[in-house]
DNA sequence: CGGAACATTGACGATAATCAAAGCGAGTGG
DNA sequence: CCACTCGCTTTGATTATCGTCAATGTTCCG
């Protein structure tokens, strides 16, 4: 079951779910994945491609000087490895954050299902231009916004990112995280990490304790972020996307 | 002749040239743009998208502050627009940086080509994922080293781009980006970037003057950057890649 | 109970930002 | 042909955000 998948693609293409379903179809096995474990692309079958069907994981590279950098957050619906990169700029691995559920999705099968339905090449297509702006928002974040900001962001963009996948989700949500792995995320130091965290605590705008974050103001926290939650899109405008209950 | 692009779509996808030059027959027009030129995406027929042929331009976003962060520089051969992005992750805009050749390939075509060559989707889904490879590496840079190996890592990224596009291209290239450009890509101040660039020319790292940009001493500077350009492909291995002469 | 992973605190240092002014260089117009 | 201007680069002085190092607490889990 790809479920989780499937709206991402439908989400990603604007097209409808059942548009999409035939995804469902390439999934061929799930397995569990433990926190903290390294997924190989070597260990994986070369012919599918693993989605994360729940939990957290992430992408990242490591330096010459040992530091890391996480490069993106794989929640729920998201996929990995979908195409092999060539050259330089490739060297990406991926590590599990939480305990995860990880499909296989058939890449023969898959192949099979955007020759016969346009839309699902349409929808794999929508997809890696999604993953491209989350790439790109990220690079703006860490690029020119201060730690603060940062971190807001990155609130802000999971948030709604988990929202897409679980309509119901309120203010209160599972972040495996640590402040190790935020300062990771964010290219930042743990410490530093720490203090602002003290600091967004302390103007009552989040709660972050044992996993479970909860935004507490979450207009104030989407100003400081520059988040648009509001941003309107012209060309969905009209179409039901599920847009979360984040609006101030 | 959307040749450029033909050649970054069969490096991206591993596929030869000759494989992927359908795609070819969808470039509808020509046109030139001078520097520093806004390209709106509702001027531009949303039924194709824009490739460079010649000269650069940039993908950015500007925040609330006013600063600005350069996502993507747009090299010879580059697509853009490729899909629209729905939700609040969107938002980019493009600008030329220097004057630029840019063709409209035409999407309806290119649709029918990906139906009727599976070689063709495979090689815009492989682009897809050297755009993300880029990306990521880009957040590395930004989050994870300080100016002078950005600025290292940046010059051999373009490097390598272009040498892909060009193989006769040396080591003194064109490089339309200003100091002030050159701070908004990698995050940082165009102050900082003047101290920085001087001391790279002080250490007899590179030349760069009146848009001319000159690697003196690539090993190093790869050094510095933390650039693999002896990076191993293990999927490429025996494939006769255009790989640029770039090692020490 | 004990240990490991994670969070917190403090003192200090360094990289990069900020502010402001001056220099340079290529193209323009008188 | 020479001043003039505009965009870009260079320089200096000062500030601040963030990093580093190191120690102490805390929570979770077997």
């Amino acid at each position: 079951m790809s479920n989780t998948f499937v709206v991402r693609l439908a989400q990603a293409s604007n097209l409808q779910p059942y548009e999409v379903i035939a995804i469902d179809g390439a999934c061929r096995q799930t397995r569990q994945v433990a926190a903290k474990t390294y997924l190989s692309r070597a260990g994986d079958d070369a012919q599918s491609f693993p989605v994360i069907l729940a939990g957290w994981a992430a992408s990242y590279q490591i330096l010459r000087n040992g530091a890391r950098q996480i490069t993106r957050l794989l929640l729920p619906g998201d996929a990995f490895y979908l195409e092999p990169v060539h050259g330089p700029m490739g060297g990406e691995e991926v590590t599990t954050i939480s305990a995860c559920t990880i499909a296989h999705v058939s890449q023969p099968e898959l192949r099979s299902a955007m020759a016969a339905l346009p839309a699902v090449g349409e929808a794999m297509r929508g997809y890696a231009a999604m993953e491209n702006a989350i790439l790109a928002n990220w690079v703006v974040n860490v690029g020119r916004r201060d730690a603060l900001e940062r971190i807001a962001h990155l609130i802000c963009e999971v948030h709604y990112r988990l929202s897409v996948i679980d309509p119901e989700l309120g203010s209160t949500m599972f972040f495996p995280l640590t402040q190790d792995d935020l300062a990771d995320v964010l290219g930042l130091t743990p410490v530093h990490i720490n203090r602002k965290l003290q600091q967004m605590r302390q103007e009552g705008l989040i709660t972050l304790k044992s996993r479970q974050l909860t935004i507490c103001n979450h207009a104030r926290l989407a100003q400081i972020a520059g988040f648009d939650s509001l941003y309107l899109c012209p060309r969905a405008a009209g179409a039901q996307m599920p847009m979360p209950a984040i609006a101030a």
